[in-house]
RNA sequence: GGCCCAGUGGCUCAGUUGGUUAGAGCGCCGCCCUGUCACGGCGGAGGUCGUCGGUUCAAAUCCGUCCUGGGUCGCCA
């Protein structure tokens, strides 16, 4: 049975009713959270987005067909209640919000009646994830993923208020666009007009906004659903949204001053936290050297040392031949750790082993002043002194090594520190450390393609003093490239462009496309900047990560509606899915056989 | 593709060394209850222990396979 809601209009929304409603008649329309029948008076608690109320029913009050009807009354059915709003005698409900009122009901429509949802609609569900995923709609009455949604919403209000106020456009692109083989593999479209041929979904909007640039926006910028078809990991899904931003006519300094404000605006707006600017910036090579990380946090030590000089002539040959082989050695030390168990320790040395070190060579600074090691026997008393020194440890302290090439050993103790604060828990969870990281590499090589390939983009501006290294030696060239970081996760990255067609084609040189491959993939650019082309710089942020960090989850799909699992997949509707053989024919696509 | 974790009524979990009829809390259903808000009281229903196979007199428990979900490495210009 389902009534009509003819007649009635919500009034408020349930929590949006206070003491100052009190005498006033209102219309709430909602979910029943939890209806407790005491016999002759039942109470119900009304759940909207905004949260919950409770209403009263009394025969005397709203008589004997709506008593009834509130005594059928089942969780997740769909009402509209007209009442008189009291203030509550001496039942105050001090963990509500509306606990100091509540809802004398005159009328009671139900809507709409429910099944019993298969898990809890509550706050800090412990519903496993799947089947939250697969009634995604029941999940999302969730109080919680309400609250993350919504903050979703006003950030992103707050972010097109704020920009539209400093000059930039609102600019939509294509979803249906060319391919760009250079990075993350796409999600393509076939095209039914051309047999054969096939869109791809933007990874970004990057060649877009450039050419807005050439056509004279100047500042643009837009909310935009991005494509990568790579694996997914807790802060990575295949379709993503990007706050995407281009200017003309600017430097780094300024595109990293008009975000430091945007970025304080929307923390003081949304969270009424006050972030100091501008933020501190570190270049690629000293967070490298310092965090083992191109998105170090920084709300802890524990630095990388280098002890390459101090072990390389070491007997023990997993240092000695790391750095003969141009690798080096590095260290971190754990304050105050010396005595953690075996175990402890054997897990630590599984956690490096699965980046791909062969080990994790320790050295434990006993309380007192013998050492553990796991490399004593390779080690005289001197040269343990001169390391134990070099990595500045004291009794009981813990110093844990690692020796391979220079990237891997980055990778091992940057994750390393990460994972040890964690555990340790050595920061402080309210801290909100900005970071910038400038100057990163141009390119880098890849063994695997046997060339150099983009480190951003191929359109990244070298930095003027290292132009000259590009014929050279291109692996040395820093490039005109910044990265927002908070707390250790990249928020959001940029770059300066590159604007003269002379330096763009010698990247596609290095990159190792011939001038013909190079205008089969982006002759449209390389066009556009023939006819005037104003220097221009930008930035995108991950928005899911962004609101994620805000609403202090753990993971993205707490933040989005209708997130994919780690198949990339959707539980809920089941896609992909195969489609008719008629579609197929049209598209003129054949699938191949497995046998 | 590799490694790690998890899967037991609707939900969250317990289940000893392999041993008789697999338990609990919540939820659900019925009856009762005029101040509850984690309502309360009485009664009740509900399980091929993720799948398939193996070992055994006997498997939720041991072994293997596959499936599902999560984390991570590779990958993500």
């Amino acid at each position: 049975m389902s009534e009509s809601m003819q007649g009635l209009k919500r009034s408020n929304r349930c929590t949006e009713i206070t003491d100052q409603n009190v005498g006033n008649i209102v219309t709430i329309m909602g979910w029943v959270q939890k209806q407790r029948n005491k016999g002759g008076i039942i109470f119900v608690d009304v759940r909207d987005r905004s949260g919950l109320v409770q209403v009263i029913f009394e025969e005397s009050e709203c008589g004997k067909t709506h008593f009834e009807k509130a005594e059928k009354l089942r969780s997740e059915f769909v009402v509209a209640i007209v009442g008189v709003v009291e203030k509550r005698t001496g039942a105050v409900n001090t963990a509500m919000k509306t606990g100091t009122i509540e809802i004398r009901a005159k009328e009671l429509r139900i809507l709409s009646e429910a099944e019993t949802p298969p898990f809890p609609i509550e706050a800090d569900s412990k519903t496993k994830e799947e089947l939250r995923l697969k009634y995604r709609y029941l999940d999302l009455r969730r109080p919680d993923l309400q609250k993350n949604l919504i903050l979703r919403s006003k950030v992103a209000t707050c972010v097109r208020t704020f920009l539209a106020e400093e000059g930039f456009l609102e600019i939509e692109t294509p979803m249906l666009t060319k391919s760009t083989p250079e990075g993350a593999r796409d999600y393509l479209v076939p095209s039914r007009i051309h047999p054969g041929n096939f869109y791809a979904l933007p990874q970004s909007p990057q060649l877009f906004k450039q050419l807005l640039m050439c056509s004279g926006y100047d500042r643009y910028f837009q909310i935009v659903k991005c494509f990568r078809d790579e694996d997914l990991r807790a802060d990575r899904q295949p379709e993503f949204t990007q706050i995407d931003m281009e200017m003309s006519f600017v430097s780094v300094d300024e595109v990293i001053e008009v975000n430091e404000k945007l970025l304080k605006k929307v923390y003081k707006d949304n969270l009424d936290i006050d972030l100091a600017i501008p933020f501190e910036r570190i270049k690629w090579i000293d967070a490298m050297n310092t965090y083992g990380s191109d998105k170090p946090d920084t709300r802890f030590g524990m630095h990388l040392v280098d002890v390459s000089e101090v072990v390389s002539d070491s007997d023990f040959v997993v240092f000695s031949n790391a750095i003969k082989e141009g690798g080096s050695v590095q260290g971190i030390n754990v304050l105050g750790q010396a005595s953690m168990p075996r175990k402890k320790i054997d897990k630590l040395v599984e956690f490096a082993k699965g980046y791909g070190v062969k080990g994790l060579p320790y050295l434990a600074i006993l309380e007192n002043g013998e050492y553990k090691c796991s490399f004593g026997k390779f080690f005289s008393e001197e040269e343990t002194k001169a390391l134990v020194k070099k990595m500045n440890g004291k009794p009981g302290d813990l110093l844990l090594f690692a020796a391979d090439k220079r990237k891997l050993v980055w990778d091992v103790l940057g994750a390393l520190r990460c994972e040890l604060a964690e555990t340790l828990m050595l920061y402080d969870q309210n801290q909100n450390n900005f970071l910038w990281v400038t100057e990163f590499p141009l390119l880098e090589y890849n063994e695997e393609a046997g060339r150099y390939v983009a480190m951003h983009h191929p359109f990244t501006m070298p930095m003027d003093e290292d132009l000259h290294l590009l014929d050279t030696d291109p692996g040395k060239v820093r490039a005109k490239a910044y990265d927002i970081v908070l707390n250790g996760t990249e928020l959001g990255g940029g770059s300066v462009r590159i604007f003269q067609n002379d330096i763009q084609e010698k990247m596609f040189s290095v990159l190792g496309f011939s001038k013909e491959e190079a205008y089969e993939r982006f002759g449209f650019l390389l066009d556009a900047f023939k006819y005037g082309v104003p220097p221009h710089a930008g930035l995108a942020y991950g928005l899911d990560r962004m609101i994620m960090l805000m609403a202090n989850q753990d993971n993205i799909r707490e933040v989005i509606a209708f997130p994919k699992v780690k198949d990339a997949s959707c539980l809920m509707t089941e896609a992909p899915n195969v489609v008719d053989k008629k579609q197929l024919e049209e598209l003129m696509i054949s699938l191949v056989k497995e046998d």
